[in-house]
DNA sequence: AAACTATTCAACCGCAGTGCA
DNA sequence: CTGCACTGCGGTTGAATAGTT
């Protein structure tokens, strides 16, 4: 039998939507909201299954989404993010105010497809080294093709550094954490002592969140990558992070990196969370 | 012009997590 | 505890479109 648990309906249909669909859905849900998706298609007069609707509304008719190619700091928020979290399109998504997962699921895809396909051609002649292209998504490094075709012209960034990431967990933003642009990333850290038992207040939900410790996950989570420069090798970004993880251990006495905060509002899931960019003057 | 191939991307599927009766 | 309904996520599909021969 062809039922599923979300298509309690008897006429479900399925596949592309029509203009007059896309006017009925938008017309309820810009006047009733959604609460409960299952029963929006009733409704709204609508022969979809209600998580046809959702996604339909999240990933297109929502008012706030955001068409069109990725700029290039997306596209550089994208891969640092990637490079970061892996395949959490959800948690990346979170990152760019429009962007849906789906979308950027969609674009990373077709990107590693092209990239592979074109570092296959050139691995024929150079190095055989070709298992690296299949390497876990924690430790690509795009950047390497990307530097040629990007001018070095970066705003995200204003000094030239290697730049690390880490996501320090659902948390409202970094405001919350009484960190501003600019704060000395020892000070957070140092500091960091205290958040660990803290519990924050989500604010759109009325529910308190554990606080992920920054330093708990900083081991795991924090990745170099050269984000402006010239292309630098895998072992040049593994011995990195080597310099990383003993920069964490050294941390007492450590000086002159700064932070960045990069908190955006929440897309799609539900969690929001926040990512702290690094940069490293001392490694170039 | 037409046939064929590749790419894109909206939508689907199954699953995991959650909440509730 | 159990079963069910529901949501959100990420992998995958395939129709439409773009590109190539």
């Amino acid at each position: 039998m062809g039922h599923h648990s979300c298509c309690n309906q008897q006429k479900v249909k399925r596949g592309l939507w029509s203009p007059e669909e896309d006017e009925k859905l938008v017309q309820y849900i810009t006047t009733h909201g959604y609460g409960c998706w299952s029963e929006v298609p009733q409704k709204a007069g609508l022969q979809r299954c209600g998580k046809s609707c959702r996604l339909r509304w999240i990933n297109y008719l929502r008012p706030d989404i955001r068409r069109g190619r990725f700029t290039p700091e997306e596209e550089k928020m994208i891969i640092n993010l990637h490079g970061a979290v892996g395949n959490r399109w959800a948690h990346i998504a979170s990152h760019l105010p429009g962007r849906t997962d789906n979308e950027i699921k969609n674009y990373w895809n077709s990107w590693i497809k092209k990239k592979i396909r074109k570092s296959s051609s050139n691995n024929t002649k150079t190095n055989p080294n070709q298992d690296s292209r299949f390497t876990s998504p924690q430790i690509h490094f795009p950047y390497l093709n990307l530097s040629t075709k990007s001018p070095p012209q970066d705003t995200l960034l204003p000094l030239k550094t290697t730049t690390f990431m880490f996501d320090i967990g659902p948390t409202t933003s970094a405001e919350a954490l009484g960190l501003t642009s600019n704060t000395r990333i020892d000070h957070i850290l140092h500091e960091n002592a205290l958040l660990n038992q803290e519990t924050w207040h989500h604010h759109d939900k009325q529910e308190m969140v554990q606080f992920t410790p920054i330093m708990e996950n900083l081991e795991n989570l924090m990745l170099p990558m050269d984000v402006q420069n010239s292309a630098i090798s895998e072992a040049e970004c593994l011995q990195q992070r080597n310099e990383m993880n003993e920069w964490i251990e050294a941390q007492n006495s450590f000086s002159g990196y700064f932070l960045w905060d990069q908190a955006q509002g929440n897309i799609g899931g539900e969690e929001e969370s926040s990512t702290l960019l690094a940069s490293f003057p001392s490694f170039l």
